[in-house]
DNA sequence: AACACAGTTCTATCTAACAGAACTTTTGCG
DNA sequence: CGCAAAAGTTCTGTTAGATAGAACTGTGTT
């Protein structure tokens, strides 16, 4: 017997209990794990090893999941595949990589693209600053949407956002979410979703100073306001004209 | 009743049928697709709508599909942070992707770096061309392993390739996959797991002449040396003299 | 050689999952 | 606006599938 156990069960909140349990398999491996054993992933999602042999030949089939000689588990190339189509699913690369390029030549700092996606906020494109210092951050990364700028964004901007909320761009945050890490963010808009996510800068809090912030802020404003415009959105004009 | 059915079977193959069913509703998603409804899913995997309501409460639970407001599906988040996982899991993004930068840079043509899974050969890291003409794959796609300079490659040197496999590299496809597309790869090597992978350029036929294929040719060798050194692999001392 | 641990196989039991009918809601057309 | 078609949702009897966990096999260490 192994201690711990899936704590959301098919029975009481829907959905095929075989199939979360497969998918907590999936999900138990963690950023650094090269490979698994049977008895860690059994370790980690409390299921039995039996069980775990069974719902393993599904995922392995699927290629989420391949075996190796060694009797080791590692993630299977079908998760990057999908995770590229659901990227590209947004239909928003062409437009926002050119512009996140553009931001992290211009401010020296990684650019990032954020969205919404129930509790969280996703990093669905990144520019990673050439500087050696810098924070780290990966395509597909979730974060909490109570904290940072592109946090603050999300939640302010949901609906269209007042005219005080544009006047107060960008949001702006110092060591909330990683204690060393600054960050500035500002609303993108498309015409027929409304608020598509957060552009935001980021990078160590030695460079967040005021005079920084002052240089990085009209780029991107006009980063945001440019990009809003092309997927059909637009912010108000006072708003692209107060930084 | 709809007319196509999921051709294997936890039955007669090992695994847990409902993980395969939910598996396939995930992977009835295609490039070009932004959202999918319920009849459409029914339709591409022969499921009953019923049994699909079922399986997607665990899907979106989990992250793996997003259910939108018009009642649509659309592909979730989680799958691009497990993509994330697994292409970081391989441990070898730091030391591949600045020889695909500087690849990219020298020849000017899209650099890829393909691994073998099972049948496939996987785009793992690729860093596209910056001119306008250039073909088209995406990390994460999976190419046929019979076909193509880097399929080549991942086949001719799974052993470790002889003196002779060495003096033709790198070896060359035109037109083999696509009909337009051009392409050249060499093998790399690691101390731990052999051959790792293919690092590949490629483009359209029109740049892929006799003179633009001697320019590239020692480009690609000396990349290929340099980056299997890196990783405690070799090549052979007179496979990157004969360039 | 003995022991501990990891991985694999087997099976009795029970309930979870399904098929598909019936129902409700939404959409499109005349 | 009314109607029909299509899409989406709910319900439930039946049974086959999935599990728990014991027993077994294989591997590594002392």
């Amino acid at each position: 017997m192994t201690d711990a156990k899936p704590t959301t069960t098919a029975a009481s909140a829907g959905g095929v209990e075989s199939v979360d349990r497969a998918l907590s398999i999936v999900g138990c491996f963690q950023a650094g794990d090269h490979a698994l054993s049977l008895t860690e992933i059994a370790a980690r999602t409390g299921l039995y090893k039996s069980t775990i042999l069974r719902l393993t030949v599904s995922l392995e089939r699927a290629g989420y999941l391949v075996r190796h000689q060694d009797k080791s588990y590692r993630l299977g190339p079908e998760l990057m595949r999908l995770g590229g189509l659901y990227q590209r699913s947004l239909r928003l690369e062409d437009h926002v990589r050119p512009v996140l390029r553009q931001l992290m030549r211009e401010s020296g700092e990684s650019a990032s693209f954020f969205r919404r996606e129930g509790a969280w906020r996703i990093c669905a494109f990144r520019e990673d600053s050439t500087q050696a210092i810098r924070d780290h951050v990966h395509e597909g990364d979730r974060l909490p949407l109570d904290r940072g700028a592109a946090g603050h964004v999300l939640t302010r901007f949901a609906g269209q956002g007042s005219a005080a909320d544009f006047a107060a761009l960008p949001l702006l945050s110092f060591g909330e979410r990683e204690s060393e890490t600054g960050a500035a963010a500002v609303p993108v808009f498309s015409q027929r979703d409304g608020l598509v996510g957060a552009l935001t800068l980021s990078g160590p809090l030695t460079r967040f100073t005021g005079e920084r912030v002052a240089v990085m802020a009209p780029l991107l404003l006009a980063a945001g306001s440019r990009l809003s415009e092309t997927l059909g959105g637009h912010y108000p004009d006072q708003a692209s004209q107060s930084a």
